[in-house]
DNA sequence: GGTAATCGTAGACACAGGTAGACCATCTAC
DNA sequence: GTAGATGGTCTACCTGTGTCTACGATTACC
């Protein structure tokens, strides 16, 4: 028998579509501190701890190592990470954060929930809850 | 003072991820049908009614016109749309979802659900219901 | 009737994404 | 030690996407 919602779009087209609306409001924010979308992704990845690898780092925010690369020599460039070789294992390079970037980070950072607070405005507080617990459920991080 | 979700990852962040899986799991199902991605969100869009117009048609799926064509063709080819010129206006070519097309949707739609249905396996009932309802509400429809 | 605008189509262009291969430095196993 | 494996980097592709331009057909405006 059919559901209520049988005639609703695609999970995948809701999805992509708030893809789209997010970037749209995300970017301006970013690129108002000099930020771009992923180099913004590798410091939030960084904020928990270094990455002990930048193949692990690169998994992590589900990009391909090579291209992480321009992000880093960008970062690097302006004193927002650090990249270092392990000393047990010196072909790693450990990718830490500086201040300078965790000072940048926790700027964009409030920009954006900023952001996702006003996009979210409409919606009622335990929607909001569901929605957000219903997010981490699925969407899972690659690491664990 | 900060939230109990403040050291979450950011919305965009999460529903990267989560688009991600979503075509990696619709992906296959669709090609099992011989039809990609794009081509599904078209005979998708065909289905409450007749595209008047191709530039709507594109607009309505969220894709450029010029790239639309070739999907066009396909399906066209298939037999799954029909392009016929609007009496009222030769300009303009009103896109139909043939009978096999609709057979073909319905099919497809019915993978697409139950895949859906899997990966919200583990939400809560409400949960899911909140997050669908959310979802339709801050990405909505660019046709209104 | 003549000009401008619109629609569908095609082609060129730049750009981002992943993949693969090669290279060098380094580590591990033997 | 030597051979193989691993990590970072660079380069070269192939693909997909959006933008731009141009063109023919058609319509709308004056």
């Amino acid at each position: 028998m059919p559901q209520p919602d049988d005639r609703r779009d695609d999970l995948g087209a809701l999805l992509h579509r708030l893809v789209r609306r997010v970037l749209e409001l995300e970017t301006p924010l970013l690129a108002a501190r000099g930020v771009e979308m992923w180099d913004y992704a590798v410091l939030a990845a960084l904020e928990s701890g270094p990455a002990q690898t930048q193949a692990r780092l690169a998994a992590a925010i589900g990009r391909d190592k090579t291209r992480l690369i321009a992000s880093l020599d960008r970062l690097e460039g302006r004193g927002l990470v650090a990249r270092e070789p392990d000393p047990a294992d010196r072909r790693n390079r450990i990718v830490t954060l500086t201040p300078d970037g965790r000072a940048l980070l926790a700027g964009c950072r409030a920009d954006v929930r900023a952001m996702e607070e006003g996009l979210l405005a409409d919606v009622p507080a335990d929607d909001r809850a569901a929605f957000l617990r219903t997010l981490l459920r699925v969407a899972p991080p690659p690491a664990g």
